[in-house]
DNA sequence: GAGTTTGAAACT
DNA sequence: CAGTTTCAAACTC
């Protein structure tokens, strides 16, 4: 039969012959052609299955995780729909947005299965961005999406993504300019820069950044009360087929792509600038981009504030775009809370819609809709006259705005007219002198643009937190130092990012609402007791071991009571309380009263072995100091203390040397009394 | 709005 | 690398 089959293949008989046969059928099932429809799984499994890099390392694969979560509301669905509105060409605009949504999101596939299959980004990198564009959009394997697609869906869309290719190579619409400029965008983003910090950094952005774009280019510029009325119960991204006014948008990231490549378009920035004299705010918002970093920075805190403030108010529409102006604090910040926010609305389809649909908007209507925004934005100074816009706003008097001060030349976007600063050189006409000054930092800091804030990749642990809290599992990359503050007032670069200190903070005295540095030791050390934990219950010749050998400080002891309310932190355990409980119930004022006899107490280094054998007795507040003791004594200057040194240290025992975070999330009581002999 | 406090950035 | 100075944001009044 094998052979048979074999020779039928092989033998070219007249096709007409056998193929109505069930055999011939046979065979077209086992045509290798078929197979060749492996690079969608592929990204899949890219997206799903690939770890992340240590947190230490901003991730972009990370990023694209979560980025992945967002497109899946991508279904075919939708796809289908938007094609048919394609089809009906009823708007080349529409066209052209729907198209972009669709390829920023296999571009991004793309991207990153690049960025996984090779280490040098050169090819990325490599000049013709549009080719590159053209070929994304004529690559149907490129283009599938991955996971829901099939053979149709997979085909509509690259042959919607040819007409619209088609159509905009005939006339030259602004959408097909801003198409580009997205996708050299996105190609800009992987460039590498002047350093790996600044790509590192880049990465990070970008795709936040990215994660944004996907719901701007899929929104549609509409009514704002209609939005959110139709909003309702619609999943994310179920308006492809509805259209954004592209035309600035695409010369803003144009200009962005410009500003990356040095003195590429330095004319055009010029001339930009010239108009920025009339000062437009519109115009100058778009203005401020430095680099690479500034325009994403840009839109990530429009969206972020945009989301941050629909949350809250989704019954008023007009007040949600009016404030999603506003700009946020840091960058990061936004960043963390448009992920938290991204999340909680996957899981609130009403709120994830109305995320998603008003996020883009202010961009969208800052850059376009002059009149409207020249209302807005009256009414955001009356409401909000204390806030700034998308760009931050500096009050520089001495740093010309070139230093890291400098809040604007730190987040990496060009000072515009609202800043207060003086003899400003973060200016666009200053273009060169801006990048010059970039790279002197970055030769002395590879990181000094990087994100303050990363994430941690681990999915578990941002999955299982609530996004309406304090940001599962970011952290200050560099931590703070904070002496008098108690990382309680926005002096902490921790808490200004609305994130936990860590072990990487040498602040005293630590009250950071978002999580306090010894609760987040303490989960350290308390993760890596219930892994020995488990590992004793997995092999009991070492649990006899631990309990024979009581003389080490091993966590083995069966974890008193407390622990359910001392162990649970707000940003590591699932179920924390919200940064303000936790403060005032793990952190309570009666829980760990005076910081400064704490910082005094942890100074005093206090012996690891207190922490282990007085756990069972010890009070919480003892037990919360505990591990800041412990790190005290490792460094008794208060400098940093990397992970595993504490792990290898004297506390090895019971932190371990492989303390991630994923391990802080199981932290519900195990089976302990299991290894209690007592019971 | 002016003055103070604070901690990061920059400098030595 | 540590200590000091500079700086601008955050804060207070």
């Amino acid at each position: 039969m094998d052979n048979s089959q074999k020779k039928k293949i092989e033998t070219p008989t007249p096709k007409s012959k056998f193929e109505d046969s069930p055999v011939f059928n046979y065979i077209n099932n086992l045509s290798p052609i078929e197979a060749v429809r492996s690079i969608p799984t592929v990204q899949t499994f890219n997206s799903l299955s690939f770890t992340s890099p240590p947190p230490v390392f901003t991730s972009p694969h990370a990023s694209f995780h979560r980025e992945s979560r967002f497109f899946r509301c991508h279904n075919s669905v939708e796809r289908s729909k938007a094609l048919e509105s394609l089809d009906r060409s009823v708007s080349t605009q529409e066209e052209v947005v729907v198209a972009s949504g669709e390829v920023d999101l296999n571009k991004e596939a793309t991207l990153e299965d690049q960025e996984e299959d090779e280490t040098s980004r050169d090819r990325v990198d490599s000049p013709g961005t549009g080719d590159i564009v053209t070929q994304v959009l004529l690559d149907p394997s490129g283009v599938a999406p991955q996971g829901e697609d099939n053979a149709s869906s997979s085909e509509d869309v690259s042959v919607g993504l040819r007409k619209i290719l088609d159509a905009q190579k005939e006339n030259d619409t602004p959408g097909c300019r801003r198409l580009m400029a997205d996708a050299a965008e996105l190609l800009v983003f992987r460039s590498p820069n002047d350093s790996e910090a600044f790509g590192c950094l880049v990465d990070k952005i970008s795709s936040s950044e990215r994660r944004f774009c996907a719901g701007v280019k899929l929104t549609k510029r509409h009514d704002i009360t209609k939005d959110v009325q139709a909003n309702d119960n619609q999943p994310l991204a179920v308006v492809p087929n509805q259209s954004v006014s592209n035309l600035h948008r695409g010369s803003m990231r144009r200009r962005c792509l410009d500003f990356e490549v040095l003195g590429k378009r330095k004319k055009d920035i010029a001339d930009d600038d010239q108009q920025a004299v009339g000062d437009n705010k519109a115009e100058s918002s778009s203005k401020c981009v430095v680099p690479g970093i500034g325009l994403h920075l840009n839109a990530i805190a429009m969206a972020s504030r945009g989301i941050k403030i629909n949350t809250i108010h989704e019954d008023s529409a007009t007040v949600e775009i009016q404030k999603s102006f506003l700009g946020s604090t840091t960058p990061v910040q936004s960043q963390d809370i448009m992920r938290e926010t991204l999340d909680q609305a996957e899981n609130e389809p009403g709120k994830g819609l109305a995320v998603e649909e008003e996020t883009p908007k202010p961009l969208v209507f800052e850059e376009l809709n002059q009149d409207s925004l020249q209302k807005k934005k009256q009414v955001r100074k009356v409401e909000e006259p204390g806030e700034g816009d998308s760009c931050k706003r500096c009050n520089c008097k001495k740093s010309k705005c070139l230093k890291l001060y400098c809040e604007c030349f730190a987040a990496g976007v060009y000072c515009i007219e609202p800043c207060s600063c003086v003899d400003c050189f973060n200016r666009p006409i200053h273009e060169d002198t801006v990048l010059a000054t970039r790279k002197q930092i970055e030769s002395r800091n590879p990181l000094a643009f990087a994100p303050k804030v990363i994430r941690n990749s681990d999915s578990i642990m941002e999955t299982t937190d609530d996004a309406s809290k304090t940001p599962a599992s970011a952290r200050h990359k560099r931590g703070c130092n904070c002496k008098k503050s108690n990382c309680l007032k926005k002096y902490c670069e921790c808490f200004q990012s609305g994130v936990g200190c860590s072990i990487n903070c040498r602040c005293e005295g630590c009250k950071n609402a978002f999580g306090k540095k010894d609760a987040y030791l303490l989960a350290i050390m308390e993760s890596k007791q219930e892994e020995d934990l488990s590992k004793v219950q997995q092999n009991p010749n070492l649990s006899k071991e631990v309990e024979q050998n009581p003389s080490s400080d091993q966590p083995s002891t069966p974890l008193p009571p407390y622990r359910h309310t001392v162990v649970h932190q707000p940003f590591l355990s699932k179920n924390r309380l919200p940064p303000t409980q936790f403060f005032l119930g793990a952190g309570s004022s009666s829980f760990r009263k005076p910081d400064g006899d704490l910082t005094q107490a942890r100074n005093e280094k206090k012996p690891l072995e207190t922490v282990a054998e007085d756990k069972t007795e010890i009070m919480p507040e003892i037990l919360s100091n505990t591990p800041i003791t412990t790190i005290k004594a490792i460094s008794p200057n208060s400098k940093r203390v990397s992970p595993p040194h504490i792990g290898s240290s004297e506390s090895g025992p019971i932190i371990g040397k492989r303390t991630n975070g994923r391990k802080l999330i199981l932290r519900s009581i195990p089976a302990f009394p299991s290894l209690n002999p007592n019971q």
